[in-house]
DNA sequence: ACGCGAGCCTAACCGCGGTTAGGCAAACAG
DNA sequence: CTGTTTGCCTAACCGCGGTTAGGCTCGCGT
């Protein structure tokens, strides 16, 4: 071990400058699209040189990837364990939509990309993405189909009612702006309400 | 006027060619992605050589532009004024719900290019194409409204309602597929149950 | 019959942008 | 103090792919 008095230790720098080199590289691709941001507008918006971005990522594809992959496994290790709680199902189902809702804000700029530029990664790549996804969506399900079991759930199709329910969330980062009247904290509560209690049928009784 | 025993008039033989050529790109977008496909590769799709397609569009992006607008204008066109029918705004937003996913499904492919490749139109051209959506959106959020205030929806937000639904029934392209077990009637049918009894509220009665 | 334009061709251009090669300075290890 | 590694630099490459130039051949209108 050696000592880190002010300045942080080699490794936590690289690290810290990697993930400069993402946000600033995801901020880009949302503005400007994938295709249209070159090594070198990223490296300017970093403050170094296009050549230097290499010692960081072989190539312009794994930043992309490194972007997408924030955005699928994030969830999966911070939202998921929610659904494994204590509580009714419809319990659980409003306590993931505000996480997944709240994560959907915080990584914002992230999700617009990973929404968008899929088809530029590499087929490896995107199907390791897509299992994140899929493996999301089929936990979402069971709870959905635990909840219709137990009476709580009144929806008659589990597996559409898990589409229904991920599309309309996934959507929140597509128009949600936080200085347009509507307060994120308000808009969580009032998704809560239509996933929760109306799409999915548990009239009341949400904690 | 010429005859046109057989065969179709020129002009007619002109727009049935770029129709070819619009729905042929789009099918190879939706399938390799929009930057990853050359004009010779539409071309090769199409049965002809590169440098033919200029004959028909003055540039790649052209094409693409094409193809979004089917997406976006179609939409206006044929579902919209399901919304100043006759009946209720609970009968009319079901009418509305069933055109615009049986449109989803028509135009799946094109659909899925729609939603992935905006990052690759010009400027204008995604401003108009932004304007069509947004005017789709008012419509809809304006029929929710009015079934707010007749007290048939029981929505708090029209607003947050109307982005939800939308939301909710773009992204059925994105992963129905008719040959899983679940027919498309009955998909349909079961989204319109989604939208308009529970998430809008509006209990019963549906035409 | 004849001219014209639509449609497609071959050939080539050329610039953008991802990528590589190789060097220099500071930081850290021993 | 010295060897090595990290991070960044300059310089250049080079191939892909959108685009252009210019010519041939039909089919249609007159």
């Amino acid at each position: 071990m050696t000592q880190e008095p002010l300045a942080l230790s080699r490794t936590a720098r690289t690290r810290l400058r990697r993930e400069e080199i993402v946000t600033t590289a995801a901020r880009t691709f949302a503005d400007r699209g994938y295709a249209h941001v070159g090594m070198r507008d990223i490296a300017d918006a970093v403050g170094i040189r296009g050549a230097s971005l290499y010692h960081h990522f072989a190539a312009k594809e794994e930043i992309l990837y490194a972007v997408c992959l924030t955005v699928t496994r994030e969830p999966c290790e911070e939202n998921l364990p929610l659904l494994d709680a204590a509580g009714t199902p419809a319990q659980r189902m409003a306590m993931l939509v505000r996480a997944h809702l709240r994560h959907l804000y915080r990584r914002r700029v992230e999700h617009l990309v990973g929404l968008h530029e899929m088809a530029s990664l590499t087929p490896e790549h995107r199907a390791e993405i897509d299992g994140h996804r899929r493996y999301y969506q089929r936990r979402v399900r069971d709870v959905i189909t635990a909840g219709a079991r137990s009476g709580e759930f009144t929806v008659p199709d589990a597996q559409l009612a898990a589409f229904a329910v991920l599309d309309m969330l996934n959507g929140f980062s597509g128009w949600f702006r936080d200085d347009r009247g509507l307060s994120l904290d308000a808009a969580v509560e009032g998704y809560v309400e239509l996933v929760v209690a109306r799409t999915l049928g548990a009239g009341g009784a949400l904690a």
